[in-house]
Formats: structure tokens, sequence, C-alpha cells
DNA sequence: AATAAAATTGCAAATTTGTCGCAATTTAAG
DNA sequence: CTTAAATTGCGACAAATTTGCAATTTTATT
């Protein structure tokens, strides 16, 4: 079901969902937000490095995916249409991210404060970092 | 004022204030968030590239300065400890940065909702994204 | 102020990350 | 099934970041 929508908002832009593009979608599915790193690493002996790299960057463009920004480098996740809209915990330390509880209350409240600006927003992120439950136990 | 209070903050962990952690520090202050290749750029003839990079990694470990995701890469400020705490609106035509207004009550209730985890916090980010007012008006 | 030990830096090389052109392959259209 | 267009793999390249180590600077001590 996920796979018609993919292939639905790819051929809406005149793409085609080939093997390649299947492959970064599935390695993108169901996880949590990915390094290029890791992906590049599990692509390989399937698809190019090369080849991942323009996927994920068609895959921006065309909004199925979305960047994350984490520490120093940057992590890919399905975007909202597959994940819906949330945000993350990230912890420093193990380097794992959480899903952040929904809060629409919150984001009313971001909406809000960026109303009183001129700027026109066209979407946010928020990261919260610190230690997750099982990294606070060993206590660093 | 400011350079005491970076000197004590090095001291503190057994670092000393040497003249480029200071150029850097100064690369940094009352300026909007920048990038390493700029950073490196203002850097040439006075102090090597590694050094800067070496530099800010010091600097973010201390919590001088703090890495703020934008886009694909990174910008580096100075930390809440010299600017006070605030979030950014990123305007992703011209890439220049804005400071979002003070809210106390987002503040607020970013806290509560991690509260309702398990995750400890030692911080957040918040990046808005979209265009800022005079990249509307040449209406890309 | 002189000196020795420790910390820091510059330099050059290595690694990693991301991009690009183009020929070979795959996909879509008729 | 054939052809045109899109996509991929491959290699080379460019940029970003890291690292080892010798030279320099800083700090602590006399």
């Amino acid at each position: 079901m996920h796979y018609e929508t993919l292939k639905s908002l790819l051929k809406k832009e005149g793409y085609s969902l080939t093997k390649p593009r299947k492959l970064v979608f599935d390695l993108l599915l169901n996880q949590e937000p990915q390094s290029m790193q890791v992906l590049t690493q599990r692509a390989i002996g399937k698809i190019d490095r090369a080849t991942v790299y323009r996927t994920v960057e068609l895959f921006e463009r065309l909004g199925i995916v979305r960047r994350l920004n984490v520490g120093w480098k940057y992590k890919i996740e399905l975007s909202d249409i597959f994940t819906g809209h949330h945000h993350h915990m990230y912890c420093t330390n193990c380097g794992r991210m959480f899903d952040l509880p929904d809060s629409p209350m919150l984001e009313t409240m971001i909406d809000s404060v960026v109303a009183k600006t001129e700027f026109s927003p066209r979407g946010h992120q928020l990261e919260i970092y610190g230690l997750c439950a099982s990294c606070q136990r060993l206590a660093i």
C-alpha cells in the first residue's frame, strides 16, 4: 500500500519506480532515520553509491523523504506522508532516535510564534537531544 | 567581558585560551551562524583549517558554541551563554538565518512534552524553514 | 626571566563524503 | 518487439573532514 503511494508520487512528476528506488525506499521503511553512511553501506552489492545519493535527492525533492539534522550529520527518514508529522529525540550517547509524542498544541504554538514575523514558513523541525532511558542507566 | 567567560569555560576543563581559539571566537561573536566553509575561509593566513575544526569541536564539547542544523549542512554559533536561548528561521532561498521571537510558553510546552517520556533532555533545537520577507517579494 | 613539561598548532597526507560525465542498461510508449 | 527516453553503474573528481607527527606555544616551576 505504501508502494502505491510511492509510485504515484513518482509518476505524478514523471518518474518511474525502478528497482534501485524501491530498494532505497525499503531501506527506510519502518526504520529509525538512517545516515547516508548506513544507507550506502546497506546498498553495497545491490546499487551504486551514486545512485543512493541521487535517489535520496530525488525523494527529498518530491517530498518522499525528509532530511533530519542530527548532530554533525543528517539522517533520512520517510516523510510525513508515510509516518505522520512528528519530531525526534536524539540520544547523544548511542546515536539512536526516538519519536517525540505528538502534541497538536505544540504545533499550534510554533505556528503562532512564527506568525508574528514576516517569515513564510514551509515547515519546521524540532530536535531534542540528551540521553535515552537506557543510556541514562549506564550513567555516562 | 565575553573573553573572561570564554577563558573561564576553557580553564575549568584544563584548556588555555590561545590565539587561534580567540580568533575562532571572534569570528563567531556578534555574527549570524557561520558555516565551516566561511569560518575556514576567514581563517586563511591566520590559522590552519585543521585548527578551526579542532577548535570548533572543542568549543562544542565545552558548550561554548552550538552546531545548528541547517538544510544539508550545519552552522556554528556561540551558545546560549553568550547569546541567550533562541531559535532560528532559515531562508531556503538566500540561506540567511533569522532569530525567532522568544516565547517562554513555547519553551515550557516543549519541556512538558519531553517530560512525558523517559528521555533526559540536555537541550533542543527548533528550526523553521521557508522564505524570508525579502525572498518572498522576489517571488521565486 | 629562564627552563622544562605539557598542550597546542601547522603541515601534509589520508579518509570520507558527495558530485559528475558518459557509456551501458533498463523502462516506457507505440 | 522496437525505439526513444530515463536511469544506472562506473570511474574519476572535488570538497569536506580527520589524523599523525614534528615544530611551536603556553603553563608551571624555579
